[in-house]
RNA sequence: GCGGACGUGGCGUAAUUGGUAGCCGCGCUAGACUUAGGAUCUAGUACCGAGAGGUGUGGGGGUUCGAGUCCCCCCGUCCGCACCA
């Protein structure tokens, strides 16, 4: 029989399918493993080469899993709702349901032809109305939940009422939007919608005033991305600042669990990095300044209280509420001509001229808490808003972008901590000693700085505290094709739906635009139900609240009474294994731990965060293949005589090139404009030039994995995939290698089959050398998958293999184990191989095969010898020596001998493959 | 600027985790079989040298009997954040 491989796959893809082999359910006779790949986005263009790489590794995972005993979960959904679809329905009026469903399609058909291991029957979208009912329904629970710091965990907001009706507001640790000071007596005075406005400076879910990038022309928010020098990148339409009422989400709240959690979970160290970096915990202190002559007080944060006694002056951020209380007559004219200057700068324009100093002076001054004296207070763009209380006391002697702005506007500089050049620069180290400094001079930085907050605490005017630089989530998209919120407004202040009215599905709309006088797109679904005559929340979800709890629902996706039951995730409890690229690192990653660990302080999950392993694939890149036009002609130069001429390089497509040579009459027959090309060849050949590059259409290097899996079949590209380079590493595609694993895969079919092509295995004992070729491979396989490291196992099935090959071993007892191990890489090959050796069950179902360690040992240990207990060199020993002729070599070893100095040893330890201890 | 990762043949990479550097594959060279080869098989392939031999893991220093691996300094590449007080 030949290696058919395009009817081999095509014939067990259809028996898993028709055999549900791959259908997992609860089996509590078996320890549960979750594999999960982050689910994609269906695009337009399909999937290219790039794409299936961590799908590969968590197929080829959930398969050897399962060999090992393992009730594994391994299911694949699509994050459905988003701008691409969207964006393409304004274009071309069709719905982006149908485009979407269409891609789906697409993506399931490329998917299904690389053999993958899916659970198909936990299938769902993000915009089903049966999964979206519980995006939904959480977000109720937000909105109806506070968070408590004493008890570190979300709370519902009817005790927080209670509370309030009992004790007012003072003395909480909440998590709170401002701090609202109210009496019991107050509470329980105010009307229902006083409460209800309130309330919403606690909920976890709430709806708020925020500074946004606007657009007016496209009616909606844009998130900085979107946006350059003030104008959108789609339309290129003006973009202002604008304060407008959004939903929340108070992911702030659970900074510090956000935090504390990353040390227990098996993340890589640079993508719990970048999230403790997107965190940004800061540890400093709350203080009060009184403004002069007003009643008012300037909060700041500060990480350096031991430099308050070298503030020169204060600064607030442009649109600072306080700036219109305290500015001057005389100061009126400039603060409002800076205030204009600011708001119609951009975020992005803001944060590319960062070095630019600019701000003006209120008129106004603070009273220094300590010395008395008058203190400026200034207002300047590179305060920011929403960090701390936006506002700084200046130190410019010990902060780059004080001194800055005070050298700028001429303001003193005060050195109070002794090391710097003060004249030259900032002096921003924390080691020092504190001079100038009234009751902290002579301490150092540390020290000062606690007694500085233990002074500000006795008189009343602040605390030591921690600042995160971690926001809140903007909830709302002024969108149409995202979750509904189930929302609707009665006298201006949001309600929930109850329960049994979710899921409040998305209405159909005649355009997908937003109406004439700037509402969502939603607002214009005429028939759309309203709650008893009042009206629904306009704006939609974002795209991550799709994506923040699909996780949880293929635990239990066809539940229609609750987001997942208890007992399916006391079983399935997280995410054992996580697969996806680095980019959600501070997007998804964030939101998807939060909203875990919001259910989890609601009882609804088992486990606080959501996935314990996480592995970052590298991104696929390509190698783009150029030619040298000679300008203004149709002549093409090689590569390497390209200097010789005025050339432009054009991309070509790289199917065209084989090992850097073109292929000329294809060139030709490519497009129209080549068809007459003449070419200037190098030793009788055409060489391109490369570059690599990200895979684009527009660059001609994009490889798609059905015209490869039609070439050489999924098993070759599945392997050849894993065989490219470790997983995490991004790495350029390059065609031509994929020969060599082919070549593997063949290389092995004809392990079982001869010359004629007839199955020959024989039932012959193997030799030792056949079980050691064997037993070798199986360990290494192991321990490459237990540590994803699918390269080198790709390198170690090449190996054995080789090996076999020359010994033409066509033994059964080495081969079907060996097909065992393949099976997880390269299933269809296995299967059919399995099938030819007499099984009948798919060979899914086969257990990893054991090693014995006998035929695994090399020949030989290597001894560390240590003297007086300290490791001094290692030696190698057979195996088999007997201790005592190990003794005698260690002690007759030149480095023994120079140790020992002519000394006779009182005793020498072995332990046989451990150590050898030489005791004087 | 801050933070993280990395640097090994012509290329992608490997190295029992401190123990013979370069496994496996691509490419290349030579040969065999072929009407033919972008098929298959065999042998070779880090560099210098005819050879014995020598040199080699971005550069420099250190620890160690021993360093690609650990420590310090420099150079370079990639990624993340970026006025976060």
């Amino acid at each position: 029989m030949e290696y058919n491989f395009t009817e081999i796959e095509k014939k067990w893809r259809n028996y898993w399918r028709e055999h549900k082999i791959y259908k997992s359910d609860i089996d509590h006779s078996k320890p549960k493993f979750y594999v999960l790949d982050m689910f994609p986005y269906p695009s337009g263009a399909g999937l290219h080469v790039g794409h299936p790489l961590g799908y590969i590794a968590s197929d080829i995972y959930t398969r050897y899993k399962k060999q090992k005993g393992y009730n594994v979960l391994h299911p694949m959904g699509y994050d459905a709702f988003g701008l691409p679809a969207e964006q393409y329905a304004i274009q071309t009026g069709m719905h982006p349901a149908i485009t979407t469903m269409e891609n789906i399609a697409r993506y399931r058909e490329q998917m299904d032809k690389i053999g993958f291991s899916y659970d198909w029957n936990r299938e769902f979208k993000t915009c089903d109305p049966d999964y979206y009912k519980w995006t939904q329904w959480t977000f109720i629970q937000l909105f109806n939940s506070y968070y408590c710091f004493d008890a570190q965990q979300a709370r519902p907001i009817s005790e927080l009422e209670e509370v309030f009706a009992n004790q007012g507001s003072t003395g909480l640790n909440i998590a709170q939007t401002e701090n609202i000071l109210f009496s019991a007596e107050e509470w329980n005075s105010y009307s229902e919608n006083d409460k209800q406005r309130t309330l919403l400076n606690y909920r976890l879910a709430y709806l708020a005033d925020t500074w946004v990038n606007w657009c007016p022309k496209l009616g909606t928010v844009l998130a900085n991305d979107e946006v350059v020098r003030g104008v959108s990148v789609r339309g290129g339409h003006p973009v202002e600042r604008k304060l407008m009422k959004q939903w929340m989400l108070r992911v702030s709240a659970y900074a510090e669990r956000l935090l504390q959690g990353l040390d227990n979970i098996n993340w890589s160290d640079s993508l719990k990095e970048i999230q403790r970096n997107w965190i940004g915990r800061s540890e400093g202190a709350f203080v009060q300044f009184h403004i002069e002559g007003q009643e008012e007080t300037l909060d700041i944060f500060t990480t350096r209280p031991d430099t308050i006694f070298g503030v020169s002056f204060m600064v607030l951020f442009p649109e600072h509420e306080l700036i219109k209380k305290i500015t001057t007559p005389e100061q009126q004219q400039e603060i409002g001509d800076y205030m204009k200057w600011v708001s119609s700068r951009s975020e992005t324009e803001r944060q590319t001229d960062v070095k630019k100093v600019s701000g003006a002076f209120t008129g106004a001054y603070v009273i220094h808490p300590f010395t008395g004296e008058k203190i400026p207070i200034w207002i300047a763009e590179y305060v920011l808003a929403g960090y701390g209380t936006g506002a700084i006391m200046a130190v410019p002697a010990h902060d780059s972008r004080d001194y800055a702005f005070a050298k700028h506007f001429n303001i003193p500089i005060r050195e109070v901590v002794e090391g710097g050049n003060i004249a030259e620069e900032a002096f921003e180290s924390k080691d020092g000693i504190c001079i100038n400094s009234d009751f902290i001079t002579g301490m150092n930085v540390k020290e000062g700085g606690r007694a500085v907050i233990q002074q500000v605490v006795e008189k009343k005017i602040g605390y030591a505290t921690v600042n995160y630089r971690l926001r809140d989530a903007i909830f709302s998209r002024q969108r149409y094709w995202g979750e509904p919120f189930p929302v609707y407004y009665k006298n201006e202040l949001p309600y929930m739906l109850s329960e049994n009215e979710l899921p409040l599905e998305l209405p159909e709309i005649d355009k997908f635009l937003p109406t004439e006088d700037g509402e969502p797109p939603l607002a214009r679904a005429e028939n759309w139900k309203t709650k008893e005559g009042y009206a629904y929340e306009t704006s939609t979800m974002p795209g991550f609240a799709g994506s923040s709890a699909y996780y949880l629902r293929y635990m239990d996706p066809h539940n229609s009474k609750e987001h997942f039951s208890k007992e399916s995730n006391e079983y399935w409890q997280n995410v054992d294994v996580y697969i996806g690229g680095s980019e959600h690192a501070t997007g998804h990653l964030i939101y998807a731990r939060f909203w875990n660990k919001f259910l989890f302080d609601l009882g609804l999950c088992v486990k606080d965060e959501p996935f314990e392993k996480l592995i970052n694939q590298g991104m696929i890149l390509a190698h783009s293949q150029f030619v040298y036009r000679i300008l203004g002609t149709n002549q093409y130069v090689s590569h390497g005589l390209r200097y010789q001429y005025d050339t432009t390089p054009i991309h070509v497509h790289v199917n065209l090139v084989h090992n850097g040579v073109l292929d000329t009459e294809a060139f030709k027959a490519w497009q129209p404009d080549f068809a007459n090309a003449e070419f200037i060849l190098e030793d009788g050949k055409y060489r391109c030039g490369t570059e690599v590059e990200k895979m684009s259409k527009s660059y001609y290097n994009v490889q798609n994995p059905d015209d490869l899996i039609a070439k050489y079949g999924a098993d070759t590209l599945r392997m050849y995939e894993m065989f490219l380079g470790p997983l995490e590493l991004s790495k350029p595609w390059d065609t031509n290698g994929i020969e060599g694993v082919h070549r593997f895969i063949r290389k092995f079919w004809k392990l079982f089959f001869n010359r004629n092509n007839d199955l020959q295995i024989s039932e012959e004992e193997p030799t030792p050398d056949e079980y050691k070729i064997l037993h070798k491979t199986i360990k290494k396989i192991e321990e490459d998958n237990e540590r994803f490291s699918f390269n080198t196992a790709v390198s170690t099935f090449m190996i054995c293999v080789n090996e076999l090959t020359d010994k033409k071993c066509d033994k059964r007892k080495i081969l079907e184990p060996l097909t065992v191990l393949l099976s997880t890489y390269a299933p269809h090959i296995a299967e059919e191989l399995w099938n030819a050796l007499g099984h009948t069950a798919s060979i899914y179902f086969a257990t990893f095969p054991k090693y014995e360690e006998k035929y695994v040992l090399e020949t030989a240990y290597n001894y560390p010898v240590s003297f007086n207990g300290k490791t001094r060199f290692q030696h190698t020993f057979p195996l088999d020596m007997p201790a005592k002729e190990i003794e005698t070599a260690i002690l007759q070893d030149p480095i023994t001998q120079k140790w020992l100095e002519g000394k006779k040893p009182k005793k020498v330890i072995i332990v046989v493959g451990k150590i050898i201890n030489i005791v004087l």
